[in-house]
RNA sequence: ACCCCGGUGGCGGAAUCGGUAGACGCGAAGGACUUAAAAUCCUUUUCCCAGCAAUGGGAGUGCAGGUUCAAUUCCUGUCCGGGGUACCA
């Protein structure tokens, strides 16, 4: 009887689903533990080896949960609306909803192969209107919410109304302190709240709302016709294809994600996310002290009084040489001189005319135009000429800046090649040719300041600021709003109403708002969504219209974790019963590239739930952990150039050759199989090859997986050949799980030789049943509790490499005892269940055992087996091991030093010397110092 | 440029709190079984030197220092690789 795994796995995998053996319930008195994994995009290509090593991590995470005695919610779903279904509409004329649906069953399948313990029943589909209409449900909670910067959370905006009712805005002001009233005020009072009609209001409710309309400067992407995020423009490219993208200022829809900057900062004190994950959010956010300082102006027209700047250091405020505003800055055109009109409009003309790319292109490029207007030194009155710049962002701070060129290196070379002459306020720590932005030099030159060390004089200089009202302490972030329309068909509607252009929620009742059919997703090209290829969906009525964009991926995906926990519920998006017993995601896997988007997104609307009264718990995410990526393993040949020959690796040296990639899956190892080659492409038909000992032996080189690249190893072949048990397993060895490695078949047959070798310690090929019912002997017993203690630890810190490596020295280590007891055999199926677990509960059944493996108790490990009376302990002399010796755990510093010195290595090395000092930690070593 | 993470045999990797570096697996070499092959089993395998051998000695965790009885582990500097950010004042 041998280990049949593919009649095994493919009857176990059929029991389970008769059994409904993964189906979770939210009616249990156990514990309960939320482990998930982050839900795929069903693309087209289907799953390749390296997108399992997160499920199977999580699933055996899962299983071993259930095992302790934990209701185990592992679900799974997918990310179906998207990009790349809709680009295959337009280039293939197949509905996204087509395509989609043919892809999550290919998923579907390829992850039925491997195992896993997923309760289906619970499956997700974010392009399903059932789920998507509670995503715009949420979307509506947004629209209908305010952040209260008062008590720091969302709040309905009746709140807000009542304010103004009763005080205007002088409670809550515009969250853009840059917004103005059309009299240019900043301030309404309640009368002037009253007097206005509704659609004044609704345009100052706009201001506040968490999901709000505005024309911004969005990264409009021709080629893709619509407005990414800046998450999804990555060195001024699309991040899908590659496109050029342009500012472009459009209306709308944003997600006031700011407003949460610090509340998002703080969560990651309180999350276990791994540092860098932290780190990258940290800086995503970018928040920074400093100061916004008033600075007299001083221009022609002399209309403009005052300009403020945001410094990091005011500190340098005597190393002000010039100042730079953006070329948006509405400032300019008022206090530019009559002199300098034509280059500053030629200026602007110039900054206009440049896209994104070229922007970021030409970081170094410096660029800039003196307006003939100064700004006053606040301790000094000295007189600093302003510029403007497109080094300066109009969108963070106050878009505009105080330069000082000994501190820092743009400001530097700006006046290194205007010529502006540079003040040093550092002395010999400034060498004239390069700024140096340390804040522990003296400053010299500054007035009040001098003498003092940077450091300190930046707390100087604020409390002076303070004195004279000419400034304030200010944090800011990097972080802007969120951009959250996409002019695209795949994606949710948004539930909005425009009534004579005025955004309206739809009632909660009329949800979803469905998707219209249709057979047209190109853009419109004016910056409309595909939706408006359809009018009747569109346009409701004459005053009453639908908008044209749609969500983009990410909205599905910020709330699908709280859908499994009750995913047929049609009155709410989950019960509170639900919300509150599943509570956060215990353990979340998956990829770092989802860092920023889908990570913030999902911890934005958990919060504002949470603000609103809907989730007990604020962050979604309790622990977070990155897999990382399974690299291919490319392989190569050479040919002869301008000729049909190809030359094995180690001959092409002598021949000019190409190299060219071969598909893995014809090459064993390094040797090409020659016939499959010949038949592989057309071209290659009439192949002839050079040899070296008889064989073709390939190039190979560690890429990412790509289908280009012929080096994709699909999960199904693997589990053709090894069976899923062993592909699980071999994984997990592969290395450990947050690093990335490269994809290298060869070793899989030690795990699979290792499940082999597990199994002839139940069945013999000739014997048949080998297991019996004998009683263990200590040395068995200490094997195995050893191991399950080892394999306890390694599955619960995630160490899935080193508890594989347990199970093989586990069993070498019974082998070597010819121990075939079932007493010790059942621990160690129990163990393995959540590692491999067709063989296991097989092995478990025909043992005779009752019930599934699945349900049986972990075991303890005790230890009564695993007690130690001594120890062999390594002996150094002067810290370099020379010999061992044999210890009772119980020595005594004096018997160790008299059995050390009897000791004849010992005495060899102290050559008649006595030891100055001997060092004895119990249970670790010994060390002799002469 | 800045920030984060990493660098260990021929290869993937292990060493969890500063305590015998190289577990486990692959590959390689030799052997057993077999007519043969597959499968399986056994032995060796960080490098260098000496020895028929048991063994003995030296070097060794990117590099150079430091702390310590003891460093892959902690500290400083430096090089290389991967990731993130990219004019954020």
């Amino acid at each position: 009887m041998e280990y049949n795994f593919r009649n095994i796995e493919k009857k176990w995998q059929e029991q389970w689903i008769a059994s409904g053996a993964y189906k979770v319930s939210n009616d249990s008195t156990k514990p309960k533990a939320y482990i998930l994994d982050m839900f795929p995009y069903p693309s087209g290509a289907g799953l390749h080896v390296g997108h399992p090593l997160g499920y199977i991590s999580s699933d055996i995470y899962a299983r071993y949960k259930r095992l302790k005695g934990f209701n185990v919610l592992h679900p799974m779903g997918y990310d179906a609306f998207g990009l790349p279904a809709e680009q295959y509409a337009i280039e293939r004329g197949i509905h996204p909803a087509i395509s989609t649906e043919a892809n999550i069953q290919t998923f579907r399948r390829q992850l039925d192969n491997i195992g896993f313990s997923y309760d289906w029943s619970r499956e997700v589909q974010t392009c399903d209107p059932k789920y998507y209409r509670w995503t715009q449900w949420i979307f509506l909670q947004l629209f209908e919410s305010f952040y209260n910067r008062h008590n720091k959370k969302a709040e309905k905006l009746e709140v807000l109304v009542a304010s103004f009712e009763k005080e205007g805005n002088k409670v809550h002001a515009f969250p853009n302190n840059k917004y103005e009233l059309s009299n240019g005020s900043k301030t309404f009072t309640a009368a002037e709240w009253k007097a206005m009609d509704e659609v004044a209001q609704r345009e100052i409710l706009m201001q506040y709302r968490l999901a709000y309309l505005a024309y911004t400067d969005v990264n409009w992407c021709e080629a893709l016709g619509t407005v990414l995020a800046n998450d999804e423009v990555i060195n001024g490219v699309s991040y899908r294809g590659g496109f050029p993208v342009i500012k472009k200022k459009m209306r709308q829809w944003n997600l006031r994600i700011t407003e949460y900057a610090e509340r998002l900062l703080e969560g990651l004190d309180v999350i276990d996310y791994s540092d860098s994950m932290k780190e990258i959010q940290r800086n995503w956010i970018g928040k920074s002290f400093g100061a916004e300082i008033s600075f007299k102006v001083k221009s022609e027209q002399n209309t403009v009084t005052d300009m403020t700047v945001f410094t990091t250091r005011p500190d340098t405020i005597f190393g002000v040489d010039f100042m730079v505003v953006a070329p948006e800055h509405d400032m300019v055109k008022e206090i530019t001189a009559a002199d300098r009109q034509q280059a500053v409009d030629e200026y602007l003309q110039y900054v206009q005319s440049r896209s994104e790319v070229e922007r970021m292109a030409e970081v170094k490029k410096i660029t800039g135009c003196f307006t003939g207007a100064y700004a006053l030194n606040p301790f000094n009155g000295r007189e600093i000429p302003i510029w403007i710049s497109e080094y300066v962002l109009a969108g963070y701070g106050t878009g505009a800046i105080m330069a000082v060129p000994c501190g820092d290196e743009r400001d530097h070379k700006f006046a290194q090649h205007f010529n502006i002459p540079i003040t040093n306020i550092i002395g010999a720590a400034y060498d004239g040719k390069e700024a140096n932005p340390t804040k522990d030099a003296v400053l010299e030159n500054s007035d009040f300041l001098n003498g003092l060390v940077m450091r300190d004089a930046i707390e100087v200089v604020l409390k002076k600021v303070e004195e004279a009202r000419i400034g304030k302490r200010q944090v800011n972030y990097k972080m802007r709003d969120a951009g959250w329309s996409r002019q695209r068909y795949w994606g949710e509607p948004f539930p909005i109403v425009f009534k004579n252009d005025v955004p309206y929620a739809m009632d909660v009742k009329d949800l979803p708002l469905q998707l219209p059919p249709s057979d047209d997703f190109k853009p419109s090209g004016t910056g409309e969504g595909p939706l408006a290829n359809v009018p009747s969906w569109v346009n409701i009525s004459d005053t009453e219209k639908h908008d044209t964009n749609t969500m983009p991926t990410h909205a599905g995906a910020a709330w699908y974790f709280l859908r499994y926990m009750d995913p047929h519920n049609e009155q709410e998006f989950a019960s509170r019963k639900a919300l509150d017993y599943w509570n956060q995601v215990d353990v979340y896997i998956g990829g770092s590239e989802h860092a920023v988007a889908h990570l913030l997104y999902s911890r934005l609307w958990v919060k504002v739930l949470h603000d609103l009264g809907f989730l007990s718990f604020d962050e979604p995410f309790k622990k977070l952990i990155n897999q990382g990526k399974i690299t291919g393993d490319s392989r190569f040949v050479y040919r002869v150039r301008n000729s049909n020959e190809f030359v094995s690796a180690g001959l092409k040296d002598k021949y000019e050759t190409d190299q060219l990639h071969v598909d893995v899956n014809i090459v064993d190892g390094l040797e090409l199989d020659t016939e499959a080659f010949k038949k592989w492409k057309p071209d290659f038909a009439d192949a002839t090859f050079i040899l070296e000992d008889g064989k073709y032996i390939c190039g190979s080189a560690i890429e990412k997986m790509s289908k280009s690249y012929y080096n994709v190893i699909n999960p199904d072949q693997v589990v053709e050949k090894y069976g899923a048990d062993t592909f699980r397993m071999y994984e997990m060895f592969l290395g450990p799980l947050e690093a990335s490695k490269p994809w290298d078949i060869k070793g899989i047959e030690g795990v699979h030789r290792f499940l082999k070798k597990l199994w002839r310690l139940f069945y013999d090929e000739t014997k048949g049943q080998v297991w019996n019912t004998d009683k263990a002997t200590d040395a068995e017993l200490k094997v195995i509790h050893k191991a399950i203690r080892k394999i306890e630890e390694d599955t619960e810190r995630f160490s899935f490499n080193t508890a594989v490596s347990a199970f093989m020295v586990c069993v070498n280590e019974l082998n070597d005892l010819k121990c075939n007891k079932k007493e010790i055999l059942e621990k160690l199926v129990i163990l393995l269940t959540p590692y491999a677990p067709h063989v296991s509960e097989e092995l478990w059944q025909l043992m005779g055992n009752a019930g599934s493996v699945l349900d049986a108790s972990y075991p303890v490990a005790e230890e009564k087996y695993l007690i130690e009376t001594s120890k062999e302990y390594p002996v150094s002399i002067n810290g370099k091991v020379r010999t061992q010796l044999v210890l009772s755990l119980e020595a005594t510093q004096q018997e160790v030093e008299q059995l050390l010195l009897a000791n004849e290595i010992v005495q060899k090395w102290l050559e008649g010397k006595s030891p100055k000092k001997v060092i004895y930690v119990k249970g670790k070593m010994l060390n002799v110092v002469v």
